[in-house]
DNA sequence: GCCTGGATTGTCT
DNA sequence: GACAATCCAGGCA
């Protein structure tokens, strides 16, 4: 298994979405394989970033292969990974995982949810990781385990955003036939 | 300084 | 299927 370097986000972000398909992304105990993500560069509307280089996005703009957590709505946070060259304004953002490891732990920060809800979205896989703002520009943990992204990933447009709604960087794998 | 709206989720009907 | 919850960053006066 090996953990991929800086150099694998020093990409583009909507390069870099993509390739992260099928990766396991470990935190502490808990391992999640990446199945969906979305991609969000420095001209794009719908970024942080978009409005140049503040407190809260500086992680962003910082050197690739980083944690970015933000607070919205009150209530949740959401996961990056930084993404493109240092000072760069990208990253993509962690839609959601399936559980491999440390499943009894994410059953335990979301008490009273099915397994099936544990970290299928953004703001539950944050919890389920127990990543909040302490996290924010912590090295991300991201391994290549063997298995590879999908032949032919989802591509649709983003969801839960107002701006650039049709621009389609968000990237899934394929769902198992039922 | 104040005001607005958000990269969402859980709960209720 | 629809809506309330809830706080803070960013934009503008």
């Amino acid at each position: 298994m090996r953990r991929l370097a800086p150099e694998f986000f020093a990409r583009d972000a909507t390069v870099v979405a993509p390739d992260l398909l099928n990766k396991r992304f470990v935190v502490g105990e808990c391992a999640g394989r990446i199945i969906e993500v979305e991609a969000y560069t420095s001209d794009d509307p719908a970024s942080h970033c978009f409005n140049g280089r503040t407190a809260r996005n500086a992680v962003m703009f910082g050197p690739p292969g980083h944690l970015y957590v933000y607070f919205t709505y009150g209530m949740h946070y959401c996961v990056n990974l930084s993404t493109g060259a240092d000072g760069d304004g990208q990253g993509v953002l962690l839609r959601a995982v399936t559980p491999l490891t440390g499943v009894e732990l994410m059953r335990l920060r979301r008490r009273g949810r099915p397994d099936r809800s544990l970290t299928d979205g953004p703001a539950k896989l944050a919890q389920a990781f127990a990543l909040d703002l302490t996290a924010n520009g912590e090295p991300a943990e991201v391994y290549d385990d063997g298995v590879p992204p999908p032949p032919a990933p989802l591509v649709g447009p983003r969801i839960g955003i107002t701006k650039a709604v049709e621009w389609p960087r968000r990237f899934r794998v394929p769902p198992p036939p039922e």
